[in-house]
DNA sequence: TGTCCATGTCATTAG
DNA sequence: AACTAATGACATGGA
């Protein structure tokens, strides 16, 4: 259960007075699953009709939802609804706002996601602009038009750096290009370009417009969906400060949040992967709504469990690597049982994306020729039964969310959904010679695996989303592709070339899973490995529509391409893992890390991508690689029966037991025991940092907020003060024209200047601080001492 | 060469 | 008792 609640901390806060008397503590539970939950609960009855009281009514359209939500999103409603209080509000847009622009945006106040092409974004932005929806200029708009509707294509120059410096510079690099593009990141409107559900993108916002250019590989016509942007909690406005801080990129899933872990794909297949994972997993954000990401559904999603008609289908069309599915079940049964919880939420959320498709695509008219790709994607989460590796890519068996998206470019997947079958189902032997044969894998390469994502899990990767991955995969090849690569297509060509290439370790994770369905595009992916990461070819055909946007920014400027580095370094750092297991498993096999060939190398853009700092990593990373390397030597020279890799890999049961079963030398056992030791330590320290940094951060963000509201409080105390005065004044002068006027008698004053008067308690001096009150106690005192003065002479 | 920073490792403690 | 995680302290390497 505890993953169930992977995107929620738990702050629990006691203050030392609380420590010294109990009876006073005081404990706050911040739950930043609340929020989307909420805001998911509340998306679900608008489409259920449930408890909506305003009717929004856009050229003859209807749309039903909750004046609440729609006022704290807009301005213009916020406008509208305050006037009216009475039930039944019907609300007719001005004529600039369409239908079809007013409902993604409507779908963006319950969603945070905004669902939006090319050829709509403009009309979306208008809509948003009448209506003063908040948190999408800058953060949306402002970033993604000039990409859009760029007209010259700027070369993007980066620098070829090695890895070392870039893995040095990167999070100076990382700052700068944060300050330069405050307008995007730092609006402090929460808003962050992410990218979601890939899924709900495609089927809901991004209708193919008959305009776009054809994609020739999905059959699906040039989509253009774009990242939408993702409206805040506070756990996002903590995602969003922690982009504008170095340190807080690095650190911001540790003191708590590392704690819980999410689901995610791995690094290694977000970026090889050529299908468009689901998304990442928003964190806390970070960890943000579990229930609103599929977040928990990235790994954790049972594959039986699936509901709806993708799985089935899947499971109907995906027979072949069922097996091999089932066998990940178990392996991952633990997860799965952890992450019950959220299957609910995971099936939801598929029925909700074939709805929004459904939605949008009845609202524009037009019917999506849906990507096979797209739709399945939108499963991917949910591993179904049909999403088996065996019809995936190789970077299926490293991500669960990717293998669905692999596995499913089956033309049944686009039948079932009624859409004109795209391209990526025809892919189906379209290449035979890059199918490879099945070939089994063993348990101790799951068991890695396993382990791997767990900890890449827990290092925090899965805070940015597969499509935003993907996006910056994209846009990062458009910078190597400038530099040196060749088109994709010359480089798909070229696809059977590579399968020899492809080292001792990719090769028999690859083959086995890259069916005839795979294509060539999951096909050469596979193929290809780790060395791929910004293989043009592990682009999905979804996201062709970046090809049309013309960067002339830097990667900074890039809210997709921002911070991948860390996503870039931990994908490395998996495949260090490996690299490990090569080096020590197959024994001849040379150490990437020990031979200075990295990806990094290979790619200037993954080189500068990557040059984030790789703290979130776990297990193996490239600083330790030197260490890694002299491990793998070592166990080498002590012919270990087996690798270090699986030392680490292996729980502690297993561990046990595999050392039970294996006869080794003294000098073995300390080795192991060594090396099993120093990585947990490791791993623990890095976390240990991480939450110290994150502490300081939080601290940090304390201090702030307290300041603000210290000045706030002031500023109010300041007005008050003024009106005070304001009001003493006019009393003291009401109170000198009546008593002038009024022509009172002593003991009349007298009473007037006692306390028991409600006029001189307004009078009264309660605030010694206040300046004027002796001028404004004048008139009174003044008074008084006239009545005192004139009781003797009347006496 | 000294400093800063990130990281690994060890020792210790607590669960 | 063994193991693990957390953490402080120290060492090391790179910029």
């Amino acid at each position: 259960m505890v993953k169930c609640f992977m995107a929620a901390y738990l702050n629990m806060s006691v203050s030392m007075s609380s420590l010294e008397s109990p009876r006073s503590s005081q404990f706050t539970f911040e739950s930043s699953v609340h929020s989307c939950h909420v805001l998911r609960c509340l998306d679900d009855q608008r489409r259920r009709d449930l408890l909506c009281d305003i009717t929004v009514v856009v050229e003859g359209t209807s749309f039903r939802a909750h004046r609440s939500v729609l006022a704290s999103c807009s301005k213009y409603f916020t406008h509208r609804v305050s006037s009216h209080a009475g039930p039944g509000l019907v609300i007719t847009l001005p004529q600039e706002v369409t239908a079809s622009g007013f409902e993604p945006l409507l779908q963006f106040a319950y969603t945070s996601k905004l669902l939006f092409s090319k050829a709509t974004v403009m009309e979306i932005r208008h809509c948003a602009s009448i209506l003063g929806f908040r948190d999408l200029d800058s953060a949306c708009f402002d970033f993604l038009l000039p990409k859009f509707f760029s007209s010259s294509r700027a070369s993007f120059q980066r620098k070829t750096c090695c890895k070392t410096r870039c893995r040095r510079q990167s999070p100076r690099a990382e700052l700068s290009d944060i300050d330069t593009n405050k307008d995007v990141l730092e609006d402090d409107k929460g808003v962050r370009v992410v990218s979601d559900s890939p899924v709900e993108q495609d089927v809901g916002g991004a209708p193919c417009q008959s305009s776009q250019p054809t994609n020739g590989v999905t059959g699906c016509k040039s989509e253009t969906p774009a990242p939408p942007p993702e409206v805040n909690s506070q756990s996002d406005a903590q995602t969003d400060y922690s982009l504008r801080c170095p340190k807080s990129c690095k650190f911001q899933l540790a003191c708590g949040k590392d704690s819980v872990s999410l689901e995610v794909c791995s690094p290694e297949t977000a970026l090889d992967s050529p299908v468009v994972t689901e998304e990442g997993c928003p964190l806390p954000q970070s960890r943000s709504c579990l229930p609103c990401s599929c977040s928990g559904g990235c790994k954790e999603g049972p594959t039986v469990e699936i509901s709806g008609e993708n799985s089935s289908h899947c499971a109907q069309t995906n027979q072949a690597g069922h097996g091999e599915v089932e066998e990940r079940k178990g392996e991952e049964d633990g997860e799965k049982r952890e992450a019950d919880g959220e299957n609910v939420d995971k099936h939801e959320r598929v029925g909700e994306v074939e709805e929004r498709r459904r939605e949008a695509e009845e609202a524009s008219g037009v019917s999506c020729l849906r990507s096979p790709l797209m739709e399945v994607s939108s499963v991917s989460c949910e591993r179904s039964p049909g999403l088996d590796e065996g019809t995936v890519g190789t970077a299926s068996h490293r991500c669960p969310l990717e293998e669905p998206g692999l596995g499913h470019q089956s033309p049944g997947g686009v039948e079932e959904g009624g859409c004109v079958l795209g391209g990526r189902g025809h892919h189906d032997g379209l290449d035979p010679a890059v199918s490879i044969p099945s070939q089994p894998k063993t348990e101790q390469e799951q068991g890695r695996r396993g382990q791997g994502e767990e900890e890449r899990r827990e290092s925090g990767w899965e805070e940015r989303s597969s499509m935003e991955t993907e996006v910056a995969e994209h846009l990062a090849h458009g910078l190597w592709s400038d530099l040196s690569s060749p088109p994709p297509s010359l480089l798909q060509d070229s696809l059977p070339e590579t399968g020899p290439e492809t080292g001792p370790e990719t090769g028999p994770e690859t083959g086995p899973e890259t069916g005839p369905e795979t294509g060539p595009e999951t096909g050469p992916e596979n193929i290809q490995g780790s060395s791929s990461t910004l293989n043009p070819r592990s682009m999905s055909p979804k996201l062709d529509w970046l090809n049309q946007l013309y960067l002339t920014s830097s990667t900074g400027d890039c809210p997709f391409l921002h911070g991948l580095d860390r996503g870039m370094d931990m994908g490395m750092d998996s495949g260090t893992d490996r690299e490990m297991d090569r080096g020590t498993g197959s024994g001849d096999a040379q150490l990437p890390g020990c031979e200075g060939s990295s990806q990094s190398e290979k790619s200037p853009c993954v080189s500068s991508l990557s040059s984030g700092d790789d703290g979130d990593s776990d297990g193996f990373d490239t600083e330790g690689d030197s260490e890694s390397c002299s491990y793998s030597q070592k166990a080498r020279e002590l012919q270990l029966p087996f690798s270090v890799g699986q030392i680490l890999a292996l729980s502690r049961n297993d561990f046990q037991l595999t050392l039970r079963h294996q006869t080794l030398t003294r000098e073995q056992l300390d080795f192991v025991h060594d090396v099993r030791r120093r990585s947990k330590n490791r791993t623990a320290a890095r976390r240990c940092r991480k939450r110290k940094l994150d502490c300081i951060h939080n601290l940090e963000c304390e201090i702030d907020k307290l300041r603000t509201e210290k000045d706030h409080l002031m500023s109010e105390r300041t007005n008050l003060i003024q009106m005070k005065l304001k009001t003493w004044q006019s009393v003291s002068e009401l109170c000198q024209g009546v008593c002038s006027e009024s022509a009172l008698s002593p003991e009349q004053l007298q009473v007037l200047a006692s306390p028991y008067c409600p006029i001189s308690a307004l009078i009264s001096p309660t605030d010694p601080a206040s300046p004027g009150l002796e001028g404004l106690l004048q008139p009174l005192a003044s008074l008084s001492a006239c009545s005192s003065a004139s009781e003797p002479l009347e006496s």
